[in-house]
DNA sequence: TTCATTATTTGACCTAAGTCAAATTTCTTA
DNA sequence: TAAGAAATTTGACTTAGGTCAAATAATGAA
């Protein structure tokens, strides 16, 4: 499946200079500071956030608790899905876990590029089917794996994941308390 | 999120003449016979099935127990998602729950026809964020939610699956075993 | 450096759901 | 319509992971 992100990456770079003139015409660098939200829960999702540097993530909260549900590295596209489809309230945050600079995108300006360059339709077909391909993925392991073999996984797939952000995160990223992540830890 | 299937639907019906036509052309009425397997483990999902009348499931095998990801009913699109978007081997089985008719297209059949109607190229858009949707809304379910309340849930919002689904299947599309469910269902 | 704050670990106990086995109930079909 | 098969329920016990509270460890600002 991150052969999907290449395809979709050389699918970018191979792009003909007004497509790509279009996509630059609509989009926006935005530094944010660690700790910013770039989405709030009950805000329409109207922009899209390329991950340009740094660490993002989005969650929600259940009963007082966060669930991270996704994390946003270098080139990864941030937004709640479902918010951006419909263009109806997140239930999701988006966070940045860092300081990270991001290229915004309007959504609406992209609906209307999207009828004049087919390309990007493309694209954006591209965008849904991966991330439905990986979600339908997570929700797999879900209900596939134990906890610790979720965490293994991770360990060994994306081992900059556990470096770079807080055991909490992690912990809620896996589904899983704190303290049950923490004796997994103990127990490898 | 049942809005997005009538927006879909009726994106279907307001389609042109020959969009239509082309979309005809490349797709075939066929009948399975209770049983049938629509889509085998480790083959490659080459086709999409409209059902057209019956009830079908998707699910796989994880240490010999079934669990059922996907519940077919008349006008959904059934597919095994990943396999088909990536034309690789799927790790599901599409199974025929009662007697089925469905109106299959061919994946490459498809795939041509949209560089020729770009609207079926929306409509494709359109199937793959719904189905992202709606897994992402699956996963949401499933961590929010205890079994008792994913259970009212379906009873409430799909009482027709709790009539004409055998006890066994639910339970596997809960994620939960046969004796939880029959206990949950003795306590409400 | 040091103190305070935050992150992580450890302990004791709890709970939702799973497992295995046996008992019922409900369908089929001869 | 009775016998066998399949579906569902019930019982007894296990387990993965959660919760709450307290103890360490790590980090960072004064």
């Amino acid at each position: 499946m991150t052969l999907y992100l290449d395809k979709i990456n050389n699918f970018i770079k191979a792009l003909d200079k007004e497509t790509l003139n279009a996509l630059q015409s609509i989009s926006l660098d935005k530094k944010y500071k660690k700790g910013d939200l770039l989405l709030r829960q009950n805000e329409i999702c109207k922009k899209s956030y390329l991950i340009i540097s740094g660490i993002a993530r989005k969650y929600y909260l259940t009963d007082g608790k966060e669930i991270t549900t996704e994390l946003y590295f270098e080139n990864d596209l941030a937004v709640s899905f479902d918010s951006y489809t419909l263009q109806q309230p997140s239930r999701e945050y988006i966070e940045a876990m860092t300081d990270v600079t991001v290229s915004i995108t309007n959504y609406q300006a992209f609906q209307d590029a999207k009828t004049k360059y087919p390309k990007l339709l493309v694209l954006d077909l591209m965008f849904a089917e991966y991330y439905g391909m990986w979600v339908e993925n997570r929700l797999f392991q879900f209900h596939t794996m134990t906890a610790t073999e979720r965490y293994l996984e991770i360990l060994h797939k994306s081992p900059h994941i556990i470096q770079t952000i807080p055991l909490t995160i992690i912990a809620s990223y896996l589904g899983i308390s704190l303290e049950t992540l923490s004796r997994i830890r103990a127990n490898i």
